[in-house]
DNA sequence: CGAACTTTTGACAAGCATCAACACGTGTGG
DNA sequence: CCACACGTGTTGATGCTTGTCAAAAGTTCG
C-alpha cells in the first residue's frame, strides 16, 4: 500500500479541510510526537470502559468504531479511513464509551491526547480545526442514523458504498468511484443493521441490476448516477465549507 | 413553565459539565450578548439549506432535529433540551445541513456564532467546554445508531424514554424518573425509525406491561429498573467524567 | 360546535430475520 | 502435498416484526 509517509501530513489535509493554516500551523502538527504502528485485523485501537490517554490517526487501512449489545449483536457506527482521528474524545474524556479496532491490517500514528491539547491552546487555527472536525464527524453520524433509521436494505447498502467511496476519494486515496472495499458482508451488515444473509441478497440484487460490479470483498460501482440516485445520497454532509466553494467534487461530476 | 430565568444560566450549567471554570469564565458566558424569543411548535431554529450564523440555546420547552428524506419521510436526529445549544456545527460552518425546529412552545436564546467563536479564542477553559460538548452530543448520537439499527422496537421505545428521562434529570427539570412527554406518536416514530401505528401499538403493551404510565401525551415511567433492562440502557454515555467521579446519577439510584 | 389533528383498531402485505444446509477458498499441519 | 478445519459466501424454507391502508373514535382549539 502507501510508501513509507510514515508522517502526520494526513492530518495536516484533514484539518486543513476546516481552517486556513499557516505554515507555522502546519508545522506545529508535523511536529506533534507519535509512534506509528502497523496493525493486524482486530487489532484495537480502543476498547470501551478503558481508561486512555491517546488517540489514533488512520495512515492506511480501514478501521470500524462500534458498539456491542448485551445479546451480542453489534453495530458499526463509522467507518474510519485514512485522515480520521480514533477517539479523540475518548482521549478527552480519558475514558472510551466504544470499540474501535482495525477492519483490514493498515497502520496508524499514535498521539497523545496531552500533546493534542497542548497544540489546541497553544494554536487557536489549529484549535478551531479539531473542533470543527469533530462537528463534522457529527455530520456523518447524523447521516448514519438516518440511514438505519429510514432507508430501506438496499437504499443502505447504495448510501453506504456511496459515502465511502466520497471519502476514500477525499482522503486522496484511489480513484474515485471505484471502491476496494475488503469487508466482510457480516462487517457491511453491522454497519447497515441488518444480517448478513440479507446483505448478501440485496449485494446481488445491486451486481444484478449493474449498479455495483466485482466479485465479493471488490466492489466496484459501476453506475454512480443509479447508485446515488437510490441512496438518496446527497455529499452535502461530505464537504466542508472552504471545499465547496473551490474545487470539483466527486459526485458533482 | 419555568420562571423568568431568561439568561443564559443554563449555558453555564452545560459547560461546566465538562470543565473547570473560573468565576470570569462564567462571567464571560453570562455576558454573550443573546436575544430570548418565545417560540411555538413547529417554530423554525434552523433550515437545512439556509445559510447561518447564530445558534440557539433552549431555555424551556423540546425542540428535535431532524432530516427530511426524498419520499417525505423524516428521521428525527436529537432532541433537545434545557441547556442544549442548536446549531454549533451550522454556525460554526455558516450553513445548515439539517433542520431544527421546536416540537413544544418554548423560549429559546439566540446568540450570534461570531461572539462564541471570540469567546473561546480568549478564554480556553470555554473553548475546552465547547468541545467537549461536541463530542458529547456525539455519544449521544452514536447511541441513536444502535438504538435504530440494532434494537426492536419495544427497546428502542424504552431506551428513548430512559434518554430523555435522564437528560430532562440533569437539565435540573422534573423528578427524575418521572417524564412528561408532550410528544406525538408521529414524533416518537420519528425518533425511533418506525411508523406512529407500529408506535401506538408498542406503547400501549408496554402500558399493560406495567413499565410505564398515564394517557398519551403525558408518559410517565412506572418501573425503571425493567424498562431500563428492556433498553438495555446504560447511562455510562449520558455522564462527563466530571460527573461520574463525584455525585450521585439517576440511573444508579 | 365544528374542523383539524391525533390516537386507536383491524385486515393484510412485505421486508427482513432466522435457521439450516452447502459451496467455496484459504491456510495449516500431518 | 494432501486432508482438514475454518471463515466466508450462497441458497432455500419459513415465520415474525413491522409497514401499509383505511376507517372510526377521541381530542384540542378556534
Amino acid at each position: 500500500m502507501a510508501p513509507a509517509t510514515a508522517d502526520l501530513s494526513p492530518l495536516v489535509r484533514t484539518l486543513e479541510r476546516h481552517a486556513a493554516f499557516a505554515p507555522a500551523d502546519r508545522d506545529a502538527v508535523l511536529a506533534l510526537p507519535f509512534q506509528v504502528r502497523a496493525l493486524t485485523p482486530l487489532a484495537a485501537l480502543s476498547r470501551a470502559g478503558q481508561a486512555t490517554r491517546c488517540c489514533h490517526l488512520m495512515l492506511d487501512g480501514y478501521a470500524a468504531r462500534y458498539k456491542l449489545l448485551p445479546d451480542g449483536t453489534r453495530q458499526i457506527l463509522n467507518i474510519l479511513v485514512r485522515g480520521d482521528l480514533s477517539g479523540l474524545g475518548h482521549a478527552l474524556f480519558g475514558l472510551a464509551d466504544h470499540d474501535v479496532e482495525m477492519a483490514t491490517s493498515g497502520r496508524v500514528a499514535t498521539v497523545s491526547a496531552d500533546a493534542i491539547e497542548a497544540l489546541a491552546a497553544a494554536r487557536p487555527a489549529v484549535a478551531r480545526a479539531l473542533w470543527a472536525e469533530t462537528l463534522f464527524e457529527g455530520a456523518i453520524q447524523r447521516e448514519w442514523i438516518v440511514n438505519v433509521g429510514r432507508r430501506n436494505a438496499r437504499a443502505r447498502l447504495a448510501h453506504l458504498l456511496c459515502e465511502i467511496a466520497v471519502r476514500q476519494d477525499q482522503a486522496g486515496l484511489g480513484g474515485g468511484r471505484s471502491l476496494d472495499l475488503p469487508f466482510t458482508q457480516q462487517m457491511i451488515a453491522d454497519c447497515a443493521g441488518l444480517t448478513s444473509v440479507h446483505v448478501n441478497r440485496v449485494l446481488q440484487r445491486l451486481r444484478r441490476d449493474g449498479l455495483i460490479a466485482g466479485e465479493s470483498r471488490r466492489v466496484r460501482i459501476a453506475d454512480w448516477p443509479a447508485l446515488a440516485s437510490e441512496a438518496g445520497f446527497d455529499d452535502g454532509y461530505l464537504r466542508t465549507p472552504r471545499e465547496s466553494a473551490g474545487r470539483e467534487t466527486l459526485a458533482a461530476a
